[in-house]
Order: C-alpha cells, then structure tokens, then sequence
DNA sequence: CCTACCGATCGGTAGG
DNA sequence: CCTACCGATCGGTAGG
C-alpha cells in the first residue's frame, strides 16, 4: 500500500516544505524588523492562519526557528549580494566595488524590511552565548572574510597597493556598510548610503592611489567590454 | 505636624532618589547587553530584591522606565565621553582625536558591561516607532552633531583641509567606531578596536594632509606643552 | 514601598 | 497539521 502511491506521500512533503518556507518568509520579516527575540509562536501562526503547535512542529524549539531564520536569510543574502558580484564581476577589484555596491544596493531596496537582519542579530546576541550567537557570528566571519579575501586578489592583481592590509581594509569598508544602515534605519533618510558610496568610493582610491590609473583597472585585460557587447546584443 | 518635621520628608525623598538611582544602574547593564526590552519589571525587582509593584511605582509605565534609561546612560555617556574632551582637549583637531579616543575606550573599558547601548537601542528600536525610538534618535543626533561641530571647528582652526564635509567626515568617524563596537562584542577580540584606531587614524591624516604639518597641529599656539608640564610638576 | 490580583501571552506538551 | 492544556512570566492595577 505504501509502495502503490508514492505521489501522494510525495505531495505531503511538499505541501510540508511549502509551510516551511511560507513560515520562514514572515520569520524573516519579523527578525529583519523586531529581532529574533520577537519571533514567537503564537504571533507568528496568528499572522500566517496556523496553530501553535502547527507552527511549531515545523522547528522542534523556539532557537531551532531562530537559526532555521538566520540560513534562510542568508540564502537571501547570497542570492542578492555575493553570488551577482560574483557572477558578473571580475575578480579583484570591479568584484570588491560590486559586493559593496549590491550590499548598499541590499540595504536601500530593502530586502529585509528592517535592514540588515545579520546586524540586528549580531547586536542582539552578541552579550547572549549560545548556538545563535555562534551562526551569527559564523555568518558575520564568512562576510569578512569575502571581503579580505576579495582584496588579496585584487591585491594581487596589482589593483591595489602592495602594502594594503585586507584585514584592516575589509573592517573599514564593513564598518562603512554597517554605519549606512545603521543611519538608514534609525534616520530615516538616504544621506548615510550616499555618504557610505562616497567613504568607500575615496577609501578604494586610496588604497589603490599611486598604483595604477583607475581607468586601466575596470579593463585589466582589455576583454570586459567586448563580451558585455555581446552579451547585450543577442 | 508636616511643617514641623521637614527633615523627615526630605530624608524620605531622598531615599526614594537613591532606590530609583540603583535601579537605573540595573536597567543600564540589562539594557546594554539584552536591550530595552529585556528590561522586565519583575526582573528588575527580582535582582534589587523589590515588588514589582514598588519598582513600577517609580516609573509608571514600561516606556518611561525604558525612556529613563536612556537619559541615565546618556549621562554616563557625557561623562566617560565627551566632558573629558572639552575639558582637557584644545578646540579643534586635539578635542576630535580625544572624542574618538575617549569613544574606544568607552568601549574597551565595558564602561557598559554590553558595549554602547545607544548602539544597541537604535537597532533595536529604528523599526518601532514612538517615544523610545525618538529618545534615542535624538541621543545620536547629539552625539554626531557634537563631532560634526568639532570638525568644523578644526577646519576654521586650519587643521583641517578647506574642502572637509564635516557632515561625510563625522559620519565616516561614527561609522568605524560603530564597527568596532559590533566587532569587539561579536567576536570578543580587541582587534576591531585597533583597526578602528588605526582607520580613524589615517582618515584624519588623510583630512589634514598637505595642510599643515601634523607636529603642529598639537600646538597650535604653542602654549599646551608649557602647561601639560605643569600639571605633571605639582 | 507592600500583597494580591488581572487578562494576555510566552515556549512547550499530550494526544490525536 | 489540529484542540486543549501546562506553568511561567509579561505589563499593569487595586487598595493599602
């Protein structure tokens, strides 16, 4: 009997993993806005026409739906910030301005309704020990290390002086990230982004100051544009 | 009767001053390392050794405790922070580098045993609008003001560079020392701390440079090393 | 400042 | 996925 209709055993899992995703869709509003301390049960099912202990089924405990919000979200984050500068940008330092420019971009788009849902959390965990904490911290790390990471290369394509410290460079253009949201959310206004683009516009110069013409470094081999012409042309 | 025992009004007055001054106490270091919200009435009393209802008595509300807080931190703030740079720092560059300094410290030193609090309630609350939300809007913008004023003041003192925005410029200063305060609490290193240090540092230089010579900035009158010396001296 | 209490909501469980 | 329930805690009030 069980082996006659794997359909429909399939569709309930789908169904279930549907739920899960619609759950973890308003999760994520929900920590981006309030935090992750205000992502209970009870508001949660409300919101989205379910029981508590449907909700809750889905997660086991109150901290398994926060760390379940935190993957989610850096899914998001993947999707919209590291993999099109990753994809569409070449490497060294069109990559490095285009992870900074998609993660401005990120922040005043709003993706997540309260900004940056990686700051909020980092915030209000950092003084609570627990595996919250350690994934948003592990995903804090993986961001900064993007960054350094990315400034080697560029480092080591010459598009960056050779004396450039990526540890220190990559503190400094996150902390300007970090300040544009911080002002964006709590001000509520566009200045701290633009202030963010010019900070990391003149940081960048600077690092690469002496080194090369900043024209030659959009085309270190001269084969971007040719293939872009393409690409728009088909 | 109440007139002729004035002294034993006061005394209770001033009892009930000092019982609302060591909750306050309390309600800082909750709010700086679980946030504003986590600053429950019953948890309050629990810890002073209260009723809830005697705690609450001296607020009324929630939001007033929490508003109250904010005031009492803002206090300290001034206190470890920004006095000590009008007290003993020369107008202008020496008072920016002292309000920056001062800052890391502030942090360093777990002035709050959570880090800035300030820093914690404006990302806790810039999605919940209201008077808690205003209370520490308005705090910031004191606070960035304040350092805006500064520079701007170093400008006119020609030790700035004619063409600094203060505005971009404070904001680049509250930015780093906003991301060492969120690196230092995440990641429990001091390194954040320096590299704020260092890129404060070098934004400075950067601010300054072809203007004057940085040893004369200390100086600018030349009296300040004549009276260091004799403060040391007695 | 206290005791005693209110309705609402919390995270979580039992049993289906 | 549901109903029904648990003890604990929330902000706040009555009355002293």
């Amino acid at each position: 009997m069980q082996v006659r209709r794997p359909e429909k055993r399939d569709l309930r899992v789908v169904h279930g993993e549907e739920t899960r995703k619609r759950i973890l869709g308003s999760a994520m509003d929900v920590a981006s806005t309030e935090g992750l301390e205000a992502l209970t049960i009870g508001r949660l099912a409300t919101e989205l026409g379910m029981s508590k202990a449907g909700l809750f089924s889905h997660f086991g405990s109150k901290e398994a739906l926060q760390i379940a919000t935190l993957d989610a979200a850096r899914e998001v984050f993947l999707a919209s910030v590291v993999a099109p500068a990753f994809q569409s940008a070449e490497p060294g330092l069109p990559r490095l301005r285009a992870l900074a420019d998609n993660w401005l971009r990120y922040i005043e788009d709003k993706v997540f309704r309260g900004g940056c849902v990686f700051s909020s959390a980092a915030v209000e965990f950092d003084s609570r020990p627990g595996p919250v904490r350690d994934r948003v911290a592990a995903i804090v790390r993986e961001w900064v290390g993007a960054l350094e990471h990315v400034i080697g290369e560029a480092r080591e394509l010459g598009q960056l002086a050779p004396d450039v410290d990526p540890g220190q460079l990559a503190f400094e253009l996150n902390a300007l990230m970090l300040g544009a949201n911080w002002g964006f959310q709590l001000l509520e206004c566009a200045t701290p982004l633009e202030r963010a683009r010019r900070g990391i516009d003149e940081r960048l110069s600077r690092a690469a100051a002496g080194h090369r013409a900043p024209d030659a470094l959009e085309t270190p081999h001269g084969g971007e544009d040719a293939r872009r012409h393409r690409k728009r042309a088909r």
